[in-house]
DNA sequence: CGCTTCGTTGACTCTTTTCAAATTCAGTGG
DNA sequence: CCACTGAATTTGAAAAGAGTCAACGAAGCG
């Protein structure tokens, strides 16, 4: 179809910019070579869907750029995003045939994809792959854990506040800034995404964005960049206990 | 302090009711021996705290009998439930110190338990019990996630409904009873701790309970055991697009 | 420039929460 | 066996927060 399905030229996994985050991150350099037989790049375009809950799987993979989501929908169409995956996170789930959630590119996307099959085959004899991939597994299931006390617990406005503070988080840790956290960040959602994500609608999310504005929070430049005008003012409001604590 | 604070006689592995569903599933039986050595079992009564948040992890182990839950409190006391913990679940994190969510025993309890640093170095040299732990954590964030689909979008009623629905799957998944569900349910829970599950009001859980009654969808004997009369009718409130499919 | 998608805002409705009181239940000691 | 006590549960009435429906504004694109 669209040009982005194609393949992409083949990285070496040395140059690959989520090398040391990825599953593959705790690979020694003979286990790299070999993951980078099985390996092969797929593009896909912003709002294209990866994966359909219920699907067969037929592979695995990290994303390398770009942005998608796991979203859980009901008959009547009630939707619940159960995962917001940013690059070198993992997609799949070695051990079971078929998709449980949905996948979708919410921006072009490119993933680094290896076939299930071989793939399992290679968690077996290179443990580095299995630890790895619980650890990583262990991360989401707490970040779960989180966005659980958000879903159930928390206001309307609190869950904003909670949900720029964790993309303001995520994406420091992605550029392995350790500075306490940027000052404006780049909502890479839309306003129905966002209420997906937090179980809310979009008319209550654009509204709570424009109350924090309007308390001088944060302010808006265009739509989808934040400025966060008091860091720990938002921290407040965001309600977590843990203070401010950087990343992950 | 109280005498169920002592440990237990030592129950050979072999013999544990939870043997092929716990972490140690997939061990031989030399596996089994060395794991036995390590091995030593407590227990807690019931409302009794096993792990604070943020304590530093001693152990990690098994749920042998009774029922564990982690909870999320924030300092208002706002508290959600994120983790319901029956006989063969696992409890704490390898690989990192302290704990993220607070374990409470909610009934009489007893845990088979691993200090955690000899359970780690187990983990390196025993793949089997690295693989078994790997595919019970993707167990859990399945099951996270659906939970997130209950708590984001799920009214009240349709939230008692799964909430019952997930227990009647859960202890006829333990009892191996492949039997389509078992008609009557024993809850394990409060009013108040299926509020917390449910990011509900213990007052709304009640209600809904009523409600459910008046109509025909369940009946009560007493206030812990519940008559399914329809388990049909039972998923259909649920909301559940998964039909009413057995088990885990 | 018109179209479509995305976002904001308003008015009203409705579900769930909050606060309060009554009722049932389980365990204890007489 | 029964009355008593405190916890758990149910029920009611009022309030609040978020949802629904609808209109309007802004931005990107052919």
């Amino acid at each position: 179809m669209s040009p982005l399905q194609d393949h992409f030229v083949h990285v070496q996994c040395g140059d690959c910019p989520i090398r040391h985050r990825a599953v593959c991150a705790r690979c020694e350099t003979d286990e790299l070579m070999r993951l980078e037989q099985i390996k092969y790049y797929r593009s896909f375009q912003a709002g294209q869907t990866i994966i359909w809950s219920g699907d067969r799987m037929e592979f695995v993979g990290s994303v390398v750029s770009g942005i998608a989501t796991l979203t859980q929908t009901m008959e009547d169409g009630r939707r619940q995003m159960v995962g917001l995956l940013l690059p070198s996170d993992f997609v799949g789930r070695p051990g079971r045939a078929t998709a449980a959630f949905d996948v979708t590119a919410t921006t072009d996307l490119v993933m680094c994809c290896f076939r299930k099959k071989p793939f399992e085959e290679m968690m077996l004899s290179t443990p580095h792959i299995a630890q790895r991939l619980l650890e990583m597994t262990l991360d989401e299931l707490d970040a779960a854990r989180e966005w659980m006390l958000l879903l159930g617990r928390k206001t309307a406005r609190e869950k904003i506040a909670s949900l720029i503070a964790i993309i303001a988080r995520r994406d420091a840790a992605l550029q392995r800034k350790r500075t306490p956290v940027a000052l404006s960040v780049d909502l890479p959602l839309t306003r129905e995404e966002m209420a997906d994500y937090l179980g809310l609608t979009l008319e209550t999310v654009s509204r709570q964005i424009s109350a924090l504005k309007r308390d001088g929070v944060i302010s808006l430049e265009g739509n989808r960049r934040v400025m966060i005008a008091d860091i720990d003012r938002l921290m407040e409001e965001a309600g977590d206990d843990s203070d401010g604590g950087i990343l992950v």
